[in-house]
DNA sequence: CTGTTAGCGCTTTCAG
DNA sequence: CTGAAAGCGCTAACAG
């Protein structure tokens, strides 16, 4: 039975026969090892081409107690190119790392995300970077004693300590709604997600904040909240434009509510100025005003990745150091109408 | 030296000490085998609830041979909403069946791809899909042999043989091209890739074949090739329009150039028919006609990802079996322009 | 139904 | 500078 091998796939061992020396010695060339004669490396090394030998990581990884060199990364939506650029930053991070990244979207289900970090753990992955689905990740202190360092992304640990990476909800939406009242409007709209998602409440913080400080009114019936779809979004912009005195512009929390608020003004054919978190292709040639808050998503990632590259094995952050957490700032973009009269620009920029 | 274990990290060692019973028993149990005693079954899972035990899956693929239930994913750009459409309907289709999706981005360099696929072998993955960067994939052969099954997606294999998913860039193409000359255009400008680029030169076959079929002419000056980038492409589409008899409408074979040539056309305050392979969001509201040619990516990453598992360990296909090729079909949306007194409607779609 | 033995491919350890 | 022995954590193969 020694011989029954798939002739494709060799081992170090055939690698050593053929030049002659110890397996050690070949393990030695391979990684690169100074105490290793000349003639022995070049032996090594013609064997190795000889035989198409490629080491096994997996049995390394073994033998070196969990240097994978893999990476978990769990979104809630890959197709928003938002969490497009978050893995897109993350993997150019680890990459030069020589590590890989083990993708799984978990389409906002904490179940499946729960799952997700079992099986990530289970594969011995050196850490985790995490977009929450659900409202807590308390399960993590029992699913992974002693397991892989975890960065979340996008909103704060919430019942567990862990580095994480944020956006300036606050002050995005703060600046968004200054730049609003800055432009004289005064029945200024808000249509978000549920208060309970953390961005949504940051962001109607922030918004809050800026219509109290110039001391404008904020009527009940002028919030509104809708869930990430075009349709829930045109259907709460349509009652905001039905109210008796509409407001002249719509602050979005996200992507989706703006596009749906912009496509419910179009069909009511209203001109309001629309305003949200996150940028959009095509924004600038709207029949609106568009004001939007922009970050770099990809930036996030390479935070995310560098904190936890901190945490794994070989960083240099003490296992001791508190939770380290990263706010990413934002930039308020102001995309003039297309038929306005306004600056021709295709954006003005203005820091946060 | 027998006690020097990490606490949070117990073996299937512990597990059958605790439960008094042998290891094989253990392992028999975690994998469900029924082979194993209500009694023993019961003790073996009340450890490893006490242990918090859970199984190394490194070891486990170390001793299965290769079953490490995952596969590498290449592509070139995730940044592009096609791409991360790709990603999702594959990860989607792998999730289900245990496996996990290990993602590099090459950025378009082969030489990073090349890179990739060897450490992807290395790291044992069962299979790999890939959007090739360059224009062959011949150095495959000399770095997969007997090594994990490659499927392609979005242009043939290329000096090896290999499954693939294509879309049907002829026929999309072609159908949109019908598409301008039913509505009566017969001066209609082409703006694309170089034809090196394999769907850039599908595309042009296919937008040449429906004039061809018309009778409609095609000048030299109305070809311009363009990179897939908006401002390569709003020069291009410059160009056209320059032309003493300038084009009504322009066929673009992706969507940077689609957008692109829109922006020159706005720039230019122009009114022309835009057309071109892949939808985009607000291809509605714009301030033209615009006909696209659109397909599922996450289906097509599904189609990938079903046709890789017929070929992985366990998979239906016999290995013999010739490279299989799936070509997806493609729509033709035709979205009425924000003035024009046409249908209302957002899209008008015909089968390719 | 259960356990023992051996070994996946590699690297740590220690002895030359 | 080199190699032999042992074993990472798990499971195939066999024997009871």
């Amino acid at each position: 039975m020694e011989t029954a091998r798939v002739p494709g796939t060799p081992t170090i061992r055939e690698v050593a026969a053929l030049a002659q020396v110890s397996a050690m010695t070949v393990s030695r060339v391979l990684r690169g090892s100074p105490t290793v004669s000349q003639t022995n490396r070049e032996r090594v090394e013609a064997a190795v081409k000889v035989l198409g030998y490629r080491p096994n990581a997996v049995a390394r990884s073994l033998r070196q107690r969990h240097r994978t060199g893999t990476v978990g990364l769990i979104v809630t939506n890959l197709g928003n190119p938002f969490y497009a650029a978050l893995a897109l930053g993350i993997e150019a991070e680890l990459a030069p790392q020589g590590r890989r990244v083990m993708l799984t979207n978990t389409a906002g289900d904490p179940a499946s995300e729960r799952d997700a970090v079992g099986d990530l753990a289970s594969r011995q992955v050196e850490g985790i970077i995490l977009v929450p689905a659900g409202p807590t990740q308390a399960y993590l202190a029992e699913e992974l004693p002693g397991g892989p360092p975890v960065v979340m992304v996008g909103r704060p640990p919430s019942g567990i300590d862990a580095d994480c990476v944020l956006v300036d909800d606050f002050g995005g939406a703060h600046a968004a709604t200054n730049a609003l009242l800055a432009a004289g409007h005064r029945r200024i709209g808000f249509l978000g997600n549920p208060p309970s998602v953390y961005t949504g409440s940051e962001r109607y913080r922030g918004f809050c904040a800026a219509l109290e400080e110039a001391g404008v009114p904020l009527p009940d019936d002028y919030v509104r909240r809708a869930q990430q779809d075009l349709a829930s979004a045109e259907a709460a912009a349509d009652q905001l434009l039905a109210l008796p005195e509409p407001p002249t512009a719509i602050f979005c929390t996200n992507n989706r509510n703006t596009i749906g608020a912009y496509r419910a003004l179009r069909r009511n054919q209203v001109v309001a100025t629309i305003s949200g978190f996150d940028d959009f292709e095509l924004a600038d040639v709207l029949t609106v005003p568009v004001t939007v808050v922009t970050y770099d998503a990809e930036s996030l990632g390479r935070h995310a990745a560098r904190l936890l590259a901190g945490r794994m094995a070989g960083g240099d952050v003490d296992q001791s150091t508190l939770p380290r957490r990263i706010v990413v700032p934002t930039t308020v973009v102001t995309h003039a109408a297309l038929p306005s009269a306004g600056t021709a620009s295709r954006g003005v920029r203005a820091e946060a």
